[in-house]
DNA sequence: CACAACCTTGCAACCGATTGCATTGTTGAA
DNA sequence: TTCAACAATGCAATCGGTTGCAAGGTTGTG
């Protein structure tokens, strides 16, 4: 049944279905109920391609989302805070009536963002994680305004971002594990990651200007570990390098970290004080329960929505950091 | 740019244009290449909407995605088999050249699925976990053809599902336990879903064959759990249930539980021997290292795909199980 | 050479909504 | 009573591709 069907039934004409349909002005309160009426009598649905078509938009928003696969392509050590995130993303665009298209990058060319946008399948794009891709991002934002990132403000950036304050989040992570007593500390994360190599400035830094002979080591993790740094940690205390402090660049990180460090019989925090970062819903249970930095998933995903429905209307929108707070439990032994 | 004027720049006409593009026989292979050549040139995208509205369909899948939320709307505690499962769905798809829709069920009314495919704005849907959905999706699947179901198989189901056999991985938890010399079971999963609960019959059923007089109880841990069953297995043990074996109906379940024994100071697997079911990639990871069901992702994917794509063609599909089977890893004491 | 058969391309209708403008009907003021 | 102003509705063009059918051009055969 198309839109010209329910007008011969109303007896009106098409354009006046359309009207009513859409809540127009223009139409008498009293034929506006009446044709409303009689679509859900008649189970009426329009046509959503047609009125995409016709009015040049899709109603939909682009996520991308960082999902790397291993070589033989299989499922990555996926952040749960992704996960978390997603589904908080699902939420607002629901609320704007927009649906939310899944794309994960990783097989995908970096020319994905441009054919999708250029073809006009989204009306805008949302991107989590932008990881090692600031660049491509940066030239893509020249010529398309509707993206936005969740990630680290780059120096000289074009695209807009929303993140936590990752260096103040080091920062606070530094001053609680020195408070702690701590005298070795590492970083656990991927340096190759803005938003990660901002949270290691900020804690480096604290820790420098607070503690200037503490000792401060780094554990290089790339995405492509599939095992989330539990080799790697592993490996590093077995070559007995002395640690009593851990900052994990994410609550992932951090839970293979308590894994490895368990599985080399060192105790956690008694031995090693750890912290992580995302203060994933899981944190709170782990055993021990995970000292984190808070990222709140449902105001990250306000705002990233906002902000591309904001470029959509060609409204101006600027970069923005979320609240930034360290959740102090378990693992890094206080009380 | 649009397609007519690419076609006067090319000098023919727009039908010709079109027909290159889509590699028809129709226009010469030195038209063809020329064409696309020129599209290329001049940065032509063919405008997504116009050739979805024209051609009736959206090369759209929507996934259905469970993710209750609890009643303050918090992210819950969610399976990371579902983020694997879609990674692997997204992978497919863009395989056939489609996008993924992506949704989440809690917040929308079961009538969305009715709602979406009736505005044709996804040329299926996959679903991902049915639990307490049967019915209403029995119902839909009554007059929506293209409906694919990632769970249990059913009595007088008029869905297709795909899954793992469920009563069969019951079975071979039960006799791994056994064989390792449980005495005291317990199951712990949500006792309204229907694949929870034909693992759990196929895990009865074994135990009361095998071993007749094992004790055999059950925690009931439904969904808006948002600790997943951590309070839960906390509060059985502190109760003195006794236990030597715990068959958890997920992964992130029997993580959980891990780690409310460890915090009761219970070990596993010496005092508790634990399996978990679906494989997660973490699994492997933990500690100690999960016995689980493994349900393979990405052939899962294929499957659900394939079927989808069949019945959009009007093609027959059944509904299907794929392989099952146990791995043995330290959570159950095995060397 | 004539004509059939075929290959390549163009014409124009069409998909189902939306919307600018014209038209009809109604009200109120002069 | 007449006509302007306005409210409600209809007409028809339009969005940008796709495709059935017609038309033009070429080749081959009798």
């Amino acid at each position: 049944m198309k839109m010209s069907d329910l007008a011969k039934i109303a007896g009106v004409s098409k354009s006046t279905v359309s009207r009513a349909l859409a809540n127009s002005e223009l139409v008498t309160e009293e034929t506006r109920t009446r044709i409303k009426a009689l679509a859900k009598e008649h189970g009426y649905r329009m046509d959503a391609r047609a009125r995409n078509f016709r009015k040049r938009e899709t109603l939909t928003i682009g996520v991308l989302v960082p999902m790397p696969s291993n070589s033989q392509g299989e499922p990555p050590a996926t952040n749960p805070f992704v996960l978390e995130m997603l589904g908080a993303l699902a939420d607002e665009l629901e609320k704007k009536g927009h649906e939310l298209l899944f794309a994960k990058h990783s097989n995908r060319d970096p020319s994905w963002l441009r054919e999708f946008v250029e073809t006009r399948s989204v009306d805008g794009v949302i991107i989590l994680g932008q990881n090692i891709y600031h660049d491509i991002l940066n030239e893509i934002a020249l010529d398309y305004p509707n993206l936005v990132v969740w990630g680290a403000r780059m120096p000289e950036q074009n695209y807009i971002t929303v993140g936590s304050d990752n260096y103040l989040g080091g920062k606070l992570v530094a001053e609680h594990l020195l408070q702690q007593g701590c005298k070795q500390l590492t970083f656990l994360g991927n340096t190759t990651c803005p938003e990660s190599m901002q949270r290691f400035a900020g804690f480096k830094d604290t820790v420098e200007t607070l503690v200037p002979d503490t000792e401060l080591n780094v554990i290089d993790c790339r995405e492509n570990h599939n095992d989330g740094g539990y080799r790697l940690v592993s490996e590093y205390v077995q070559a007995n390098k002395p640690m009593d402090g851990l900052f994990a660049a994410s609550d992932l990180l951090a839970n293979r970290a308590i894994q490895a460090l368990r599985s080399c019989q060192i105790k956690v925090p008694s031995d090693v004080r750890i912290v992580g970062y995302d203060n994933i819903s899981s944190s709170e249970f782990m055993t021990p329960a995970l000292t984190s930095i808070n990222q709140n998933c449902r105001i990250a995903a306000q705002k990233l929505v906002d902000k591309v429905f904001a470029r959509i209307n060609g409204k101006q929108a600027e970069s923005e950091l979320i609240p930034t707070a360290l959740i102090i439990r378990e693992s890094t032994g206080v009380n």
